[in-house]
DNA sequence: GGCACTATCAGGAATAATTCTTATTATGAA
DNA sequence: TTCATAATAAGAATTATTCCTGATAGTGCC
């Protein structure tokens, strides 16, 4: 429902108190969190913070190519202050989401043009499976699939 | 691209009429829509039917195994009658998502396991561009941003 | 410093998608 | 028919996100 903003669209505007600390708490982090994530670790350092003020600057930060804003699957948006390109993995059991460190298969991009008429200009990549913790888990308690960690 | 080791998890209960109505319309089209597009479809045959129960039975079905729940990017659910295993492109100007013809990319999955330490289950790949009809209509805007989600 | 101008803020309301609750109705077995 | 169960419509609740508003804070100019 949302039209798409174009990354490095914007060019980055003055760096405010609250800006820097959510760029430096999900610079800290190897996880991918959500905004709401990402508000309460940043209301530790800054407690009259408001949720809206974290949306607002994460899009900002996203915007102008500090973080990127991950697109993958489940209802809750996500952002990674790790700029490379690198492919996630999601266990389908705890929502953990982690790197994938891999070269990115552009080669799947070809010849997708002529297979389908549309000019290709990316793809995501997602992995799915079961993290080691919840593989050790589902072992011990041979039950249970939500919330590990 | 989830692997279909629990599909079918659910007993196909009894077929109400309303769940036919919305099984036969996912039926007829060859796009992938949300649940309020099926609501707004079946409503026309079923003008009582409320959006909980299309909800519900689109949960339904899909946990029987008779039609597909979509994970693609963006924040609505789609919905596929086409259970044959196949990728998406999705258009950013329009969302509009088509089906992409092509051999599963199991090889993707090779390898994660003893790179990432998690069980690898499927993959989930999405091809992002501009379709025709959005190609035509746009001034040239040559953007180029790889995503890899 | 004082002033205008603007960006950003906090807080909360609004929106959108989805799930849940409740009272009612349909189905089918005994 | 009687009864238990499954499914329904309607709408309330929840969740994630965006938007609005009035207050505040940084910036350039005098
Ligand atoms: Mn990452
Ligand atoms: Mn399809
Ligand atoms: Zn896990
Ligand atoms: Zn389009």
């Amino acid at each position: 429902m949302k039209k798409q903003t174009n990354s490095l669209s914007r060019q980055m505007p003055r760096m405010t108190r609250q800006r820097q600390v959510i760029l430096e708490e999900l610079g800290k982090v190897k996880s991918h969190p959500t905004a709401d994530e990402i508000y309460r670790k940043v209301r530790r350092r800054l407690p009259r913070i408001s949720l809206g003020t974290v949306y607002r600057n994460l899009e900002i930060l996203s915007d102008c190519g500090s973080i990127s804003k991950l697109d993958l699957a489940g209802r809750q948006r996500r952002f990674d202050g790790d700029l490379t390109p690198h492919y996630h993995v999601r266990c389908v059991q705890c929502e953990r989401v982690e790197d994938v460190r891999a070269e990115p298969h552009t080669e799947l991009e070809k010849s997708l043009t002529d297979a389908t008429g549309y000019r290709i200009i990316g793809h995501r990549l997602e992995f799915i499976g079961i993290c080691p913790r919840c593989q050790k888990r589902s072992h011990a308690t041979g039950r249970r699939a939500a919330a590990c960690g």
